[in-house]
DNA sequence: TTAATATCCTACTAACTATATCGGAATAAT
DNA sequence: ATTATTCCGATATAGTTAGTAGGATATTAA
């Protein structure tokens, strides 16, 4: 798994509608929030919205929407989306692996594929509320810093 | 962590030396046992003996061996120093992160986090004397199997 | 001594990927 | 009509990947 920077603005993308999952976001206001250059994160969310992640809304008012709940995405399914296999090679895809000639007996490809079953148990147990709830709890903490500091 | 074929080359590269402690062998006889294009696994070999992985001997006769026993080098190393960092994104990187601008408290920074130090737990704790013994049990397998089949 | 067999070294290339940017068309609210 | 928005296709530029080419250098066997 690599993630890229195309797949880390979609992650910061959804992550950012499921904190504000009532009311559409436009691309401006993701984009000044997350930090992500505008045309860029213009042509993701079109993307993620072919994939069926988030809908859209046009015109004046207009913005994304979370296509699903929170609990319902998982980092796994963005990260494949965009990045493709979470594996570390292809010979250990999990949909399509395309084995080197020793195929049948070859440790290396024996490890492969045990790092990326680790790794896809990760991602896949992953959802989008996990991260809004942890993200929160980090919002409140940075604050109650700020307050005694100050 | 992407394995590229270079890293995987260098990786069954480093195996068959392993497989062939003893004596060295030409960049010829790794290249054909192990399917791997002349010219580049040569690229590959020269690398791996500036990384002090490998040793080799000039003139006729002479191929590669391993720079130290199996059991002190690792899948960890060796994907490292071929295709880099293994932690899946630049901000979870453990020798030098780069994070964004959230840095502090970005949930998906933690997760990535996570992720790096599972794989990297897993990389460092394969030796390549773990892999040749895997190999070999392999390869008796194969062999038990063909010999009931004949 | 010479021929054969090796490693060593630098440079080159073609295809692909990553990271965007540009210019405008279509749509909807005010 | 004006403004704010998504939608869409093209372009650009740099870097990475997966090699290939051609020869220089070292060792040894005949
Ligand atoms: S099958 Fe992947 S390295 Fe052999
Ligand atoms: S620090 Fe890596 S995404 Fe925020």
């Amino acid at each position: 798994m690599k993630i890229t920077f195309k797949g880390d603005y979609a992650l910061k993308a959804v992550l950012d509608l499921a904190m504000y999952y009532d009311k559409p976001q436009s691309v401006d206001e993701i984009s000044k929030r997350q930090d992500i250059p505008y045309k860029f994160l213009e042509q993701i969310l079109l993307q993620l919205k072919k994939g069926r992640f988030v809908k859209s809304l046009r015109g004046r008012n207009g913005g994304y929407v979370l296509a699903h709940k929170p609990a319902q995405i998982t980092l796994g399914q963005i990260v494949r989306f965009v990045d493709g296999p979470v594996e570390p090679i292809s010979c250990a895809f999990a949909a399509k692996p395309s084995p080197c000639n020793y195929s049948g007996n070859c440790v290396l490809r024996e490890v492969f594929c045990d790092i990326g079953k680790m790794i896809a148990e990760k991602v896949d147990n992953i959802t989008f509320e996990n991260l809004k709830e942890r993200q929160k709890k980090n919002i409140a903490k940075t604050k109650k810093y700020l307050d005694y500091s100050i």
